[in-house]
DNA sequence: CTAGGGTTAG
């Protein structure tokens, strides 16, 4: 009752109430304490206040001889207190009623449930029959909504007993519940057979069924009952497409295709269809049509929400569309909506991959709560970067503040000291792990292989892959891998490639890699026997793509493109750009050639490298001095990074290229990375 | 007093 007590100073006069109770009046009911009556208390309660007036009015009731012994009103105070994320005092007040009946009960796990205190509502589940109290419908639905929350299939079963005991098992809600916690328990066969046993099912069943085969990785399952579904009377809607949306990431583009029919098909009324189609969009590396999608909404009538924001912000880092990311930043205040934990998290992610550092770090400093993520997010910010110290100071805040760094907060900071360098660093990091009870994974000890590795400690690197006690997957090899290209290492080199042929044969990256240790070594014969070994698994290289944002829009440009409207004005400005570099004795570098060309394309081909086109594409539009940012999807080569290094000098021009490890921030001549990347 | 949408790494 702590906070009861701290309150009481609230009501030392009338006047204060009186003012308390005009402010959430219709004016007709005159504010006098007289009129404080049970209706009057229950009205404000129905409306779910906040804490303060919801404090205020509670010492106002206990107060009162009359309304302090009100049961209903008693309710509506646990549940306003649970609205505000406060069981605890909803328990307290529970904990003083003497005539307890089933529905304070229902009212109690409820609160726990929607607080996610799922063990405590386990409990007090527990005590109801000790106390002489049988379980309804309603205790049921919610103590099964504890287990899916917990995914605790033991309690899920002493409430499937409990519920046959009871003979609750035809009640549609009841039904609902079980489909669901079996779902979320991985029990797909048990949720199949509540589901087909259902004597009458609705929306929501169909549902439920959905969202347990999306969250058991099953599409196909998913999908076959969508279209059962629509086979039958019932139509999928928007939840149905927030049930699918586990399932909807990394998929198939037919099951993105599903997901987009379905949602052309719905009455697009519903904030949430829109917003799983961008999460899907986002979800499926399609950050252009998730952008797209959400800029449609406001042409649609439909407001976009605090969601609609959080999803598409990721799209917008993707791009490096910082100008879309600021004007929906400028949005979110207009709309009140910061702060909020979420949003400021994504914010401050957005702002990181499109290289606007002092942004992202000004939204981290003006959040008045900040969680793992938030502290995970500035931290990989200035990894990606290559301000490896400022990572490690940040981690070190993080810890300062009481915070305790998770596995993910372990992968960013050990990132951030391999991309510049800072050995002792990580290995620290590595070690302190431990310390916080947290056994390295596999993509810590890619990260420790990548650090040291990068730092040409290639035979310890080999030596950690060796005595790890996991199965080193493709990232830990392929971390190798790259280490040897940038040294030389035949040797380590074939034996990672080896390794890499193995685990994912159809990655056409791996190939060229080893390529390229050929081609430096000299070894033509090899190279040649990659390219047809290539050529005979009919192995693509995956095409480089560059983005770039012009005036609100962005521009997606493919290694050696021509459709752009503007192709032939941005090739010879390349020209231009190229005779100049040459005057700065540029070469062109073809052993960094990671694309999949003829010996004598090279040059030409690596002319056009998407990056390059995309440099080019936005010299021509914008004013001299503009900064320039790119994304790409593959890493940067050699030979554009020696380009884009000139470039900033003989134009001036700050050009940041985001790839898919880092930030290169060039600015007269030189990059941040200090070449080490 | 039944379902369902959001942020961080590699």
């Amino acid at each position: 009752m702590k906070a009861i007590t701290t309150l009481s100073r609230y009501f030392s006069t009338g006047k204060q109430l009186q003012v308390l109770v005009s402010s959430i009046q219709p004016p007709k009911f005159v504010p006098q304490i007289a009129a404080f009556t049970e209706d009057l208390c229950a009205r404000i309660l129905n409306q779910y206040p906040d804490i303060k007036t919801l404090e205020k009015l509670h010492c106002k009731v206990l107060t009162d001889d009359y309304l302090r012994w009100n049961s209903s009103l008693g309710i509506k105070l646990m549940r306003a207190y649970s609205a505000c994320g406060e069981p605890g005092i909803t328990r307290h007040i529970f904990d003083e009623i003497t005539d307890k009946n089933v529905v304070f009960f229902n009212v109690m796990i409820r609160s726990y449930v929607n607080n996610h205190l799922y063990r405590d509502a386990f409990l007090v589940y527990k005590t109801m029959s000790s106390q002489g109290f049988d379980p309804d419908m309603y205790t049921c639905v919610c103590v099964l909504k504890a287990s899916s929350g917990s995914d605790s299939l033991w309690v899920g079963l002493q409430v499937h007993s409990a519920i046959l005991k009871f003979g609750m098992d035809s009640n549609l809600f009841v039904g609902n519940g079980l489909v669901a916690m079996y779902g979320k328990c991985k029990c797909l066969k048990e949720a199949r057979q509540v589901f087909d046993e259902m004597p009458r099912r609705d929306v929501v069943s169909w549902n439920s069924m959905v969202a347990g085969y999306a969250q058991n990785e099953r599409f196909n399952e998913a999908l076959d009952l969508c279209r059962e579904m629509e086979g039958s009377k019932l139509k999928p809607n928007a939840c149905t497409m927030a049930s699918l949306l586990p399932a909807a990431a990394n998929t198939s583009s037919d099951n993105v295709f599903y997901v987009k029919e379905m949602f052309m098909k719905l009455a697009k009324t519903s904030v949430i269809s829109w917003n799983v189609m961008i999460a899907v969009y986002v979800n499926n590396t399609m950050p252009k049509e998730a952008m797209d999608l959400y800029l449609q909404m406001d042409a649609n009538g439909i407001e976009p929400d605090v969601v609609s924001i959080v999803s598409v912000l990721p799209a917008c880092g993707d791009l490096s569309a910082v100008t879309q990311g600021r004007g929906i930043h400028e949005y979110a205040k207009r709309k009140k909506l910061i702060p909020n934990l979420l949003l400021e998290n994504a914010l401050i992610d957005m702002y990181a991959k499109c290289g606007c550092l002092r942004d992202a770090r000004a939204v981290f400093d003006q959040m008045q709560f900040r969680d793992i993520v938030s502290w995970t997010s500035m931290i990989s910010a200035y990894g990606m970067c290559g301000q490896g110290h400022d990572a490690v100071a940040v981690f070190a805040k993080m810890q300062n503040s009481g915070l305790s760094p998770d596995s993910i907060a372990f992968v960013s900071v050990l990132a951030a000291c391999s991309h510049a360098g800072l050995l002792d660093e990580g290995r620290y990091y590595f070690n302190l792990m431990s310390e916080y009870g947290i056994t390295p994974k596999l993509e810590h000890f890619a990260c420790m292989v990548d650090l040291l590795g990068r730092a040409g400690n290639i035979d310890e690197a080999y030596g950690i892959i060796r005595h790890m006690h996991l199965e080193p997957n493709e990232r830990v090899w392929g971390a190798l891998l790259s280490a040897c290209r940038v040294y030389s290492n035949m040797n380590i080199g074939l034996l990672a490639a080896d390794q890499l042929f193995q685990l994912v044969p159809e990655q056409s990256g791996y190939y060229v890699l080893l390529s390229n240790i050929y081609a430096k070594a000299g070894r033509w014969q090899d190279v040649a026997a990659i390219r047809s070994i290539l050529q005979r698994k009919g192995l693509k290289k995956i095409p480089g793509i560059s983005n770039v944002e012009l005036n609100d829009h962005v521009h997606t440009f493919l290694a050696g493109d021509q459709f752009h409207p503007q192709s032939k004005e941005i090739y010879e400005e390349l020209d231009v750009l190229v005779g100049k570099m040459k005057e700065f004795g540029y070469m062109p570098e073809t052993d960094s050639a990671l694309h999949d060309v003829e010996e004598e394309d090279k040059e030409c081909h690596l002319a056009v490298h998407s990056e390059k086109l995309a440099i080019a594409f936005a010299i021509i539009n914008t004013k001299p001095g503009t900064p320039i940012r790119v994304t790409k999807n593959l890493r940067v080569c050699g030979d554009c990074h020696v380009g884009a290094k000139l470039i900033s000098k003989i134009t001036k021009r700050e050009i940041v290229i985001r790839d898919t490890h880092r930030f290169h921030h060039f600015h007269d001549g030189a990059c941040s990375c200090g070449d080490y990347w």
